[in-house]
Order: C-alpha cells, then sequence, then structure tokens
DNA sequence: AAATAATTGTTAATAAAATAACATTGTTAT
DNA sequence: ATAACAATGTTATTTTATTAACAATTATTT
C-alpha cells in the first residue's frame, strides 16, 4: 500500500527552498497572534508573487478557504510533514573556525526537528571543548560518532585544501546529506545530496550587476 | 559609440554565477603552471557538463582552439573584464558579530578588485576597533562613510530584527547593491540589487532530500 | 594520404521555473 | 435577489536554463 508522504518526491526545488520561508514567515504571523493569512501576505513579507505562492500551495495539496485565506496553524504542520523528519535529523558540523562557530551559534536551538548534535576539528585546542552545548571531537573520531549518534548532515567548514578528504571521510561514515561551504566543489556518490554555497562568488555577483546597473545610467546620461 | 563592454547585459544569472567559479578554477591551474585547459577540465572540477561550459564560454564571446582547449590567462582576463569593474568596488558588513567577522576574515585580500574596506556596528566595544585591517565604525557615521569612500555594496549581518532599517538605511546612503544574509527579507528600491541567502532554508532543503532519499530506500526494501 | 579520434562551437530539443489568464466561489453591498 | 468584489485553484503560456545533437576542425595514427 502506498504510503502518502510518498507524495512530496517531484516538487520542484525551488518549491521545496520557499515552503522553508513560508514556514518562517508563517511561524513569526502566528506568534503575532494572527490565525489566518492570504496569499499575497505571505508574498508581500518574502518577496514573490502571490501566484508563486498559491501555486506552490496547490502542489502541496493545500487549500485555503475563499474569505479567509489560509488556516496557519494547519499550513505550519502541513509543511512540517513535508520538510521534516519525523524522528528529527541530526546535523554535525566539521571544522569548528570561525564559520563552523557562527553557524553553531546561530543555529542552536532554532529547529527542533534539526539539531547540530556535534563539532569536529583537527586543532587540539578545539577538541574536548564545548560550544552553545555542541561538543567538538576529533576528526579521527567522525566515523565513530557519526554512526553511534545516527547523524546524517554534515556542513563542511574546513579549510579548502581539506574539503574533498573531509568529504570522501564523511560519505564513508554513511552521511546523508553534505552542505559544503569550502570554495573547493567536492564529489559525492549520487546517493548522497549535496549543496554547495561559495560566497566569495554571491559577491562577484552582486558585483556584476552593480557595474551594469552603473554602465546603464551612464549610457543613459551620456546618450 | 557603443562600447564593447556593454555587451554582457543579457547574460543568464547563472551564467554569472559560473564565471566567477570558473574563474576560480583557471586561477588554480594557473598557479600550478598550467596555460591550457579542456572544458571538460573545467567541467570536472566544478561539477557540471563540459556542454555547459563551452556554451558559457559561447556567450561571452570566447573561443579556443580545437587540439589545446582554452588558453587560461586569456579566459581569466575576459572573465576579469566582464565581472570586474576597472576600478574596483568597495564593500562594507554591517553588524561586525560571529558572522561579519568571519566574513571579513575569509574575504580579506581574496579578490584585489573588490574588497571590504569598512565594518559597521552599534555596540561600543566593537567601534573603533580594526579587524584584519578592516576599521569598525558606528553605524551612526554609515552615510557618511559610504559616501565618503564611495562604497558601493553592503553585506547585512546585523540581527534579524534590525535588518530592514539598516537595509533603509543603506539605500539612503546610496548603496547600489546589498547582500543579506539574515533571515528577514528586505524590500529595496529596484534600482538596488540585492541578493539573499538564508543558510537555514539551505539546511531544511538538504535534510528534506535526505529524507526523500530514506523513504526511497524503504520503499525498495518493504516491496 | 586516409582514417580515426578528440575537441570546439552552435543550433535544436527538452526540462524547469515563473508568470499570466481565467474560471470559480463565497461575501458584502445595493 | 443580484451585482460587484476579492479571494482561491488550476490550466496555459512564456521565459529561463540545461542537455543533446552534430557539423567542423585539426592533430595523430595507420
Ligand atoms: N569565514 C567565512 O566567512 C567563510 C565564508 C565562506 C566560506 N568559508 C570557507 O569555510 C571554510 C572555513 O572558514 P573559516 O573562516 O571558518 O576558517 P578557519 O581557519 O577559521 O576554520 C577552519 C577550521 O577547520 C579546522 N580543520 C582543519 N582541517 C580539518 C580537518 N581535516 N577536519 C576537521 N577540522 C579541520 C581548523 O582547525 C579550523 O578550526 C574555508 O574553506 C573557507 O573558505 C568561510
Ligand atoms: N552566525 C551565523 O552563522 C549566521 C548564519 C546565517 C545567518 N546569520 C544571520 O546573520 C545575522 C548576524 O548573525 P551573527 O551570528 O553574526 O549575530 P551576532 O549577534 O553575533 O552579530 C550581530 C552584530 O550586529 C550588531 N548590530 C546590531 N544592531 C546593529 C545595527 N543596527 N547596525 C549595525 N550593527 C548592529 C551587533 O552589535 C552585533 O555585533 C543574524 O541576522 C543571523 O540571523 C548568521
Amino acid at each position: 500500500m502506498m504510503e502518502d508522504r510518498g507524495t512530496f518526491d517531484n516538487l520542484p526545488h525551488k518549491t521545496i527552498a520557499r515552503l522553508s520561508q513560508y514556514r518562517r514567515a508563517l511561524l513569526l504571523c502566528l506568534s503575532r497572534g494572527k490565525s489566518h493569512i492570504f496569499s499575497h501576505e505571505i508574498a508581500s513579507i518574502q518577496h514573490i508573487t502571490p501566484v508563486q505562492v498559491r501555486r506552490d500551495l496547490m502542489l502541496i495539496g493545500y487549500s485555503g478557504t475563499l474569505r479567509k485565506g489560509y488556516n496557519i496553524k494547519e499550513l505550519i504542520n502541513l509543511i512540517g510533514n513535508i520538510i521534516d523528519s519525523e524522528e528529527g535529523i541530526k546535523v554535525a558540523i566539521v571544522g569548528m573556525g570561525n564559520l563552523g562557530r557562527a553557524l553553531i551559534n546561530y543555529f542552536s536551538g532554532k529547529r527542533h526537528k534539526l539539531s547540530i548534535i556535534a563539532g569536529f576539528d583537527t586543532n587540539p585546542d578545539k577538541i574536548g571543548n564545548t560550544m552553545n552545548g555542541v561538543p567538538c571531537y576529533s576528526a579521527t573520531r567522525m566515523r565513530e560518532i557519526i554512526e553511534k549518534e545516527g547523524i546524517q548532515i554534515a556542513i563542511i567548514t574546513v579549510p579548502a585544501e581539506n574539503a574533498s578528504q573531509t568529504a570522501n571521510e564523511l560519505v564513508a561514515a554513511g552521511i546523508k546529506g553534505l552542505l559544503n561551504y569550502t570554495p573547493k566543489p567536492i564529489d559525492v556518490p549520487e546517493y548522497v545530496y549535496l549543496e554547495e554555497y561559495d560566497m566569495i562568488t554571491t559577491l562577484e555577483k552582486v558585483a556584476f550587476y552593480v557595474k551594469m546597473k552603473t554602465l546603464e545610467e551612464e549610457n543613459i546620461t551620456t546618450i
């Protein structure tokens, strides 16, 4: 017999990202005592169109009411059913440097179905410390701890030159998802989900469009 | 008379991001003494297809040679001409907390056409300090410093609740591009280029696909 | 010298994502 | 009652991005 949970496997990637953002907006509204919300309200909090919101909600099969909009609690729960794992997912951070520490501070306690429970480093000064309740283990114990704790996701924030090796070790340890903040792209087998993000690329992109806007202005004024 | 520089204004957004990544890969290869490179080599460093690389290079009008591939130096220069501003672009970081400091450490000296030259904060303990050569000014002086130094891009790393106000002030100060790392989406006029990135959304996306992979496996084994 | 192989550059096809169009449906006002 | 309105939900269209197909070129091998 088919589970209903399995029907969300072909949602567009962008929709998944937006669902997470919708939920954040919804939680905010809920905390302010609202019970219902219209598509155009969600849309204006994030900056997208109401049509996009309705289309996404259609895809996850949620219906609002015509004059009240969407029930905030219901929608939060539905998004939770889609995104979250029932049992919760454990996350590790590898590389407890500037970025790793910033992330731990930031994430801690934000989502109860998704929690960072371990950090790893090679620096003896860091091993054994605890940061915001997250213990820092020796990187040599990665496999052991990941298996013991059932950690499924790792965030890589080691120096770029160690990224590939770290990724390999994590894959060998049985990790299911990787989030790589290193500028060095890594390769993983297809059964591991990989997301990469490079801040310099993003900044360079901003710089490019700023340059373009400037050139446009110059053209307008010089013609 | 039309400048040739103006012809890159309808490159796909994704292509811009990849050009930045290609350049990183090219710089690495150059530093290792390579002079030429094939599309499949670039492709394997990033993880995309050779076709994608060739298509992007076609869009920017660069031609390689059939048996040697692309001239690394030439290509680096061309990408620089497209992405970089001749005069360089100055960047400020607003919010010298964990993330702001991590970014300053990370960026400093990475790109000479794009440099972080100022930080801003409201915390008196931070104002007046210097971090990696970047001075931290009082947030009350944002407009003054931005105008005086000709800062065009700002990275927002203040607490989420102050994001909108900070963005407004930056726009009023004449900023051209914003990179918002706060989970609070901000609104800017259309003449300001805005890029937003939320790490929790990314992590939740990874979690979703990990969950999906797990469910798939279960289905395979239980059928 | 002909065949082969490897690579580029470009066009064509496909896929993914966003936007627009619009029918439908309750609610309110007249 | 009925018209006007303001929402939703869905289908159709358009735009953007990726992938595939393949002709053209040149070095190398036979
Ligand atoms: N700092 C940022 O804002 C920022 C932004 C984007 C990307 N990054 C990238 O993130 C990574 C980390 O940046 P950072 O600023 O935190 O650097 P960092 O030097 O402060 O931290 C790196 C940490 O990793 C540890 N480490 C080294 N090798 C390791 C290994 N094999 N296993 C486990 N731990 C190991 C080091 O001991 C150190 O604590 C770098 O690759 C950097 O390019 C940083
Ligand atoms: N730390 C992370 O890894 C991380 C990751 C993703 C997003 N973020 C977001 O980035 C922002 C900063 O995170 P953080 O961990 O660095 O927080 P933080 O509290 O360490 O730093 C915030 C800094 O901003 C300063 N500040 C407050 N109001 C200001 C204002 N109006 N103008 C200028 N400066 C002001 C504070 O004094 C502080 O130094 C938050 O919105 C957070 O949600 C952080």
